[in-house]
DNA sequence: TATGAATGAGCTTTCATTCAT
DNA sequence: CATGAATGAAAGCTCATTCAT
């Protein structure tokens, strides 16, 4: 069958572009990005660009969608596996740290993606990112309830605001990595256990 | 006093001007907002818009600062009563929810303030509001620490985390208010309790 | 009768302006002046020119009339007095001499008259230029023809010919001053004798 | 050689945009010129000229090189002849002649960069040109140096002076030609001859 | 399929000129 | 008379997009 073939390879090369892309607009953000460093970048001539996606926002579009369907696919695993819902929180975590520590230039295509409102001009990808994330959200909401049930989170706050709380620590401790750059060597398992700690026990000594 | 007047007027006139950019470098963030349309949101023509900044990004530059220079003043009031560390946290919450609460056109810039990496291109504003930035990280550094000293902050955990979850919780509850959009009335005093008990308590059940 | 001392002191405002823009001017020649920085040289508002002058050309039009209107009224003095054509020759190269080695901002502006073809947007100072020339040139063509006719010049050249010889000459030795600028002093007097023999005996070694 | 021709065709079309930019920066000067009236005059986009071109002084620089280019061409073909001093300067005041009644265009363009005291602003346009015409003064000095050793030239006079008028000279029966604008034929070679016997003999009528 | 030269709309910025004070 | 804030036309330059090869 040639035409899987082609198609094959047509998405090989797809994927080529998006990561020159992923990088460029990792460094500098949409607009300032010019969509002849990514040719050069992807070693490929302009022109070409036009033939795999139909604008630069589609570009854009497409770079963040399939970066982020790595993330997503990794997290689908998770929920796939039948564990109990505090440890799926971490697995979360866990996933995230690992995933961002890997991924070096996905993190501000990421932050860009939370920080969707500077996006507004694109439509299109302004709505499929907050998807996405409501996607997330609605996932923890779940998890945040079924714990709830099992009498594993207490049940005198809001979901929606414990669920906030969890994806704030999360990105927040994220950003540390980025944006403090302590020397120290990141290990995503220990931080992952630090951040349920902290979410679960508080930060409080009440008691102990 | 003439001088004083004249000065006034024009310190008055820059106001006006920054109000208008940030609502449309709030809507569209930087590159893609043009100054025309800055120019024809504050009523004037666009070459008056040099005659108070030198060019786009001093404009961007002195409205995110004096932007912020309204946050910080509170944050100052905060800083210099005399209150316990744990207080003066949940002061700092609140205000960050009042803040934001009323000053509408301001969050999204506070994001893009705290997505720094993308305005690498702008080294001025880029390092100023790093400084800016960690100089809050560094106060709540130092209330996270004195509360330690006091036994309200189990010592077990670094600091830095600490701060960084504390953040997080409240940057995350923000976006709450401008991303989900819930329709009952946001009450900053609520919020900010409500975390406090969240980041000191955390969400889970134990023991109780 | 006051109007006469309003119209002396218009006069004299006009001249210190003149002298402003003739700074400026010559320093960076006519497109590239900014009228603010006139007006702030000659100490004054820039709506204030426009009192004064119609507009930057009429400012330019006049700043370069009136200056070489000195050179000018050097010139007629020369010619008023009775001398042989050779000598008057020889005083107009001195006066050139003299005038521009006093009135070193005045040869820049100078030379961009000369130079009249590229201010051939600006019809009116171009002719008035142009006119200008011409009657200087008229003028040595009328001394050549009256010392041919004493046999003090060949008249085996046409005239014309030999007016843009000495003027040639006169204009690239004070090009010498501005351009090569030499270290030793600069003497108006010995350079316009030296002028003299080299336009009326040569620089061969004919027989002698 | 696939590579040579894209080359050839690039050097073609610079050319082709250089001749056209020639045209208006003559007719105008450099500041007044817009580059859309080069872009139309050389039929293209006006985008197309960054393609060549990294700005507008670049442009102005490599169009006054290039032109100079072809003059300078012809000079060094004559300094490569094997001839006495005085052959060569009235080769080079031919060559002046011939040249600047061919490219008519030129010759504005070339009085600007003698006026190079205007272009001060564009400072590597300015050196450029300086250096340019310090190699023919150094040439022509050598030359005159040349012709005094050989007693060709009187030894009373300061070489440099004499080189001065000769240039002035050349320069000047120039002028003539499109400023004046005689109708009789302007000839080269007739000109060349009447300059050496003015610059040689004088205009004076000495014992003949 | 791939190229990259060419386009031209759109941007930032400058500055001669005006006019209310 | 004098001011200087305001204007807006016009310039240089960029870059997403197209298209002939």
């Amino acid at each position: 069958m040639m035409r899987t073939d082609d198609e094959e390879r047509k998405e090989q090369k797809k994927k080529h572009i998006m990561q020159a892309a992923l990088k460029i607009f990792s460094r500098k953000g949409y607009s300032p990005t010019a969509l002849d460093e990514v040719a050069q970048e992807a070693g490929i001539a302009k022109g070409t660009l036009y033939l795999y996606f139909k604008d630069k926002e589609d570009l854009m579009y497409n770079t963040l969608m399939s970066v982020h369907d790595g993330l997503k696919e990794r997290m689908m695993e998770v929920i796939a596996e039948d564990m109990p819902p505090l440890e799926i929180l971490e697995k979360i975590a866990l996933i995230m740290f690992e995933y961002f520590h890997e991924h070096d230039e996905f993190y501000n295509i990421y932050l860009t993606i939370l920080n969707y409102n500077l996006l507004s001009n694109y439509t299109h990808l302004f709505e499929s990112m907050m998807g996405r994330k409501k996607e997330l959200y609605d996932f923890e909401f779940h998890l945040v309830e079924e714990a709830k049930h099992l009498h594993l989170i207490r049940d005198d706050l809001a979901t929606i605001d414990i669920v906030m709380a969890f994806d704030g620590i999360v990105m927040n401790i994220l950003d540390q990595i980025f944006f403090l750059k302590t020397d120290e060597e990141f290990n995503p398992g220990q931080k992952a256990k630090m951040v349920m700690r902290l979410f679960l026990e508080g930060a409080g000594r009440h008691g102990r």
